[in-house]
DNA sequence: TAACGAAATGACAACGTTGTCATTTCGCAA
DNA sequence: TTGCGAAATGACAACGTTGTCATTTCGTTA
């Protein structure tokens, strides 16, 4: 039995409610302190009593803002969980919202399609979630207007990117088997197509060669156990493997399973260091060494880079958010 | 070197450029048809050349809807990915963008916080996806002109609900032990304010009781495998202990790794069924049966959900998502 | 009490679209 | 050519805010 006039309350309303002009109400809601407190009361109740709802539309028609990031999904992983859960944070403790869109598969999955498509929904500025290659990632041009940051580990020529160092990561647990008098390391392949494993090879293989080490022929993956297993069997036959990277933790799992499945032990035989630092949650007692991304933080570092870029959209740089080597007992000392 | 005359280029800067009137502009975006094709190419060469980008503000503004459906993420689990993902391929699939904001922890996670935030944004409907309690659930009332679809097992009593049908997942997995010739059914439960965890509990209590057997006291495990290893250890010391139930995959897994170290064989001994049908990820030739539950489709519904009820906001409905017996080799049928 | 500066409030335009309704232009038959 | 109905286009208001600037009210001091 409330009112049923309009549709919706507005300023106006609730200015005639209490008595003063709309702009006052404008004020109340903006600037609180410049208004008496007795009005301010008398404004709040009208408020209170209508159902005022402040309309976005306007206000952002007005501001010329929206106070939302865009953030485009162009593939869903179990990483992203994490990244999503830092720029929701992130958002939420600098007052943004998000807006979301996902563009998977298909033709439409270019960045251009993807900008079109963002530049008509209320945001002040992107994020392109992007962990497979997309045809026209270099000749991409952000809109001039809107601060655009790329979560990619490959550089872009216009915009800002932000990426786990996920070479880096390699590199480093590559370092950690030949400091400890492994002569050559073994590594197994996610799927062809992901980024991240492509960078992971990288790193492995570099670390290699700047020992002067001819990197062993890598094993094709696809992430799951059963792939891993597959290699470990086949790794299990190579006299001269004593140390094996494989690009996640399910692999490296399915790896340690196939080692002893062929009587050989881990860490005695052969060692093994996987990425993502998860198998713990699945295995009890687990003793994999694994290199750890901060999802989360690389969430947060792209918001905030988004958020810093809103008044030069055209600025750009380039984030690393670092590995972490998370030690368990997986791999051996051959020095000792 | 382009234009640097105003920051942005409206339709009337295009109506200007393309010698028409500013509601030609509009009618070549929106009822194409309706004008002369060479007025329109000469409108699209110009929207071209001056980079027009429609004002989101504006448009909504003026149609009174933003084309833009709310998602509040209390708590963000693993599942939660394939849940968004589903939500996302539906809202795109409808052409909806999506507005998250988290509200995670601290005091502000009520509902009544969640809808006040939102109903600030550019949004037509809304979904919160609860998995926890909060301590306004039963007292809440959404805004009366904006769709609201709780993902929860529990019913509210004014907002339409989502859920997978964890209860009847429990059961279905109780009931093929029961089926199969065992007398009772251990439990492994999860975090204890987990509401799938409670939901899981609840099933598998039914099951029991329905067929006039006392459940044994529940194992309290945390979702880890270290905690289903624990709860294991304590089961293989109980002759009656033929068939366990965890509430996840993983401290299943924890749970047949205690057993097989106590001297036990699964499922000569002990047979087991898990939830989340995620094993075989991490674990090569996993043999663990388990209750999948369809994430993707939950979030499919919530939406499609959200989106009937556009018009009419006050109707409400409960879902339920059936969940799949995933059938492998971890289950003894001791009437053979 | 008068005069004054500061604080509080109000009137009005503007943001960039779309809906309504009026006007112009077009194609075709007489 | 003229006339006519339909198609194409245009002028103007409106959506609900906030910024600008003018006006009113207040508290203080002379």
């Amino acid at each position: 039995m409330a009112t049923m006039d309009k549709k919706n309350v507005s300023m106006n309303d609730v200015a005639i409610a209490a008595g003063v002009s709309l702009k006052t109400v404008s004020r109340v809601i903006n600037e609180p302190d410049s208004v008496r407190e007795s009005t301010r009361d008398r404004v709040h109740a009208a408020m209170e009593a209508l159902g005022f709802r402040a309309n976005f539309a306007a206000r952002s028609l007005k501001l010329g803002r929206y106070g939302c990031i865009g953030v485009v999904l162009f593939h869903l992983s179990g990483g992203a969980v994490d990244m999503i859960d830092g720029i929701a944070d992130a958002a939420e403790e600098r007052g943004f919202a998000l807006t979301m869109i996902k563009k998977c598969g298909g033709e439409k999955m270019t960045l251009a399609d993807a900008a079109r498509r963002m530049s008509q929904l209320p945001v002040d500025g992107m994020i392109f979630n992007l962990r497979q290659m997309v045809d026209d990632f270099d000749s991409f041009e952000a809109p001039k207007d809107l601060k655009t940051v790329i979560i990619t580990p490959m550089e872009h020529p216009t915009c800002s990117t932000v990426s786990d160092d996920q070479e880096g990561g390699a590199r480093m647990a590559c370092e950690y088997f030949l400091n400890r008098g492994h002569k050559n390391v073994y590594f197994v392949s996610g799927k062809k197509e992901s980024l991240s494993s492509q960078c992971r090879m990288k790193g492995w293989r570099a670390a290699l060669e700047t020992r002067g080490i001819e990197p062993p022929e890598p094993l094709q993956g696809d992430w799951n156990a059963d792939s891993g297993y597959a290699a470990g069997l086949v790794l299990a036959d190579k006299p001269d493997c004593t140390a094996v990277l494989a690009a996640n933790d399910c692999m490296a799992n399915g790896v340690m399973m196939a080692l002893r499945d062929k009587g050989l032990s881990v860490p005695d035989d052969v060692s093994v260091i996987g990425f993502d630092d998860e198998l713990y949650k699945t295995i009890p007692n687990s003793i994999l060494t694994s290199v750890k991304f901060r999802h989360r933080e690389l969430g947060i570092r792209a918001l905030n880079e988004v958020v810093a870029g809103l008044e030069a959209p055209s600025s750009r740089s380039r984030t690393l958010v670092s590995g972490v080597l998370v030690e368990r007992a997986s791999v051996r000392d051959l020095r000792a």
